[in-house]
DNA sequence: TCGCTCTGAATGAACGATCATTCAGGCGCG
DNA sequence: CGCGCCTGAATGATCGTTCATTCAGAGCGA
């Protein structure tokens, strides 16, 4: 064989198998909801036995949750990706206005693109199945996102408001455009994201 | 009105029972989820013998779905309730706000108030179990709101959005401060509920 | 290089628990 | 008595989870 010792997939029980029963979970959660998503159609979708799964997972609430918190990292990943490190100078309100878009529409396309995904977040909050301590790893993650936040109060780049509100005003218009389109009720287009943004700006920008 | 000739349920046993059998099952569905809520726990949660409520409902989809159109009912019914019929004259745009105020506060205290109920609807669109009846059922149910805003439109009391735009900007933010209240990251407090609505002001008036 | 041992990932039939749903019978009232 | 609401043990299906078994391949002595 020729990958041998710098072979990237260095775990004992495979990770791509892991991966791969996670994203069987998911469309599968997603498509048929929390409740009648059983372990045998995730074993199946996934291409594995059923006793493989709890190789990788002791029990499927356990299941949920990893891929509860995997699917949030990935959502954080993208939400900081457009995040600038190091502040080169002064900004015009309008520079201000594009790191806004940049941030606000990556965020909107991640839910959009990854309706699963979205879908999964949603369940998993509402039916009360993550674990105590899946909630305090998610608020961990949060924390690098509030640092963030603090700057651009302290820069008076926003206005001056409650890190939850400001949060509800930017995302709460996210989430409810992603619903209406998973119902089928609406098309969400360029036109309407920006429109959209345009209002979430006025809520926001000082 | 009579009792509801649209409703495919039996009037003829007592419709206390009935109340009783949805209550039950709204709230232990709040407090265990979709999943792991068993007919068997409504019935003895609402006092009655697990054949009875088959008497009221013929599945336990069918009784998810009545109850899912009950509390969105209940939720229009408030919504609708501050919105006055008759136009008396002309609004300044500060009576416009107040007008708005009041319906989008009674919007958020119902949500506030009726946690197992909001926690409800949330579930119920995310795991698909609602039926294609249910769903047109509830598009009609809407008809009226839309009515009400398209009246707003045409008098410029609102900036010129589509409806879902609007509505995204409108109830977002409700559900977002809704779910970081349920996961106790925040209490809505008067002053959180004002800078909001400040907030959405800013983003759907002219 | 070959043959043998040993490891542990992978399997899937089997198991007990629990689910939604049914129905034969009890019970109260006219 | 008869009618009809109500009961809850019974039923069959299905769930999450287990574990005896399989087998590909790593290690090693000769």
């Amino acid at each position: 064989m020729a990958h041998a010792a710098t072979d990237p997939t260095p775990a004992r029980p495979s990770a791509e198998k892991r991966d791969a029963i996670l994203a069987a979970a998911l469309r599968l959660i997603a498509r048929l909801g929390l409740h009648n998503t059983p372990m045998s159609a995730v074993a199946r979708e996934a291409g594995v036995a059923v006793g493989t799964v709890y190789l990788y997972f002791p029990s499927k609430e356990a299941m949920i949750n990893a891929l509860y918190l995997e699917v949030l990292a990935d959502r954080n990943r993208v939400l900081m990706a457009d995040y600038p490190v190091a502040e080169p100078a002064q900004f015009t309100q309008l520079t201000q206005r594009a790191k806004m878009w940049a941030m606000w529409e990556a965020l909107a396309r991640w839910h959009l693109d990854h309706e699963d995904a979205s879908n999964l977040i949603v369940q998993c909050r509402a039916t009360g199945i993550l674990s105590e301590e899946t909630r305090a790893t998610e608020q961990a993650q949060d924390a690098d996102g509030q640092v963030m936040f603090q700057d651009a109060i302290a820069q008076g780049l926003l206005r001056d408001l409650t890190r939850h509100v400001f949060w509800a005003l930017f995302v709460g218009p996210i989430l409810t455009l992603v619903q209406l389109r998973d119902t089928g009720e609406i098309e969400v287009t360029e036109d309407v994201l920006r429109a959209t943004f345009d209002g979430v700006c006025r809520s926001v920008l000082p």
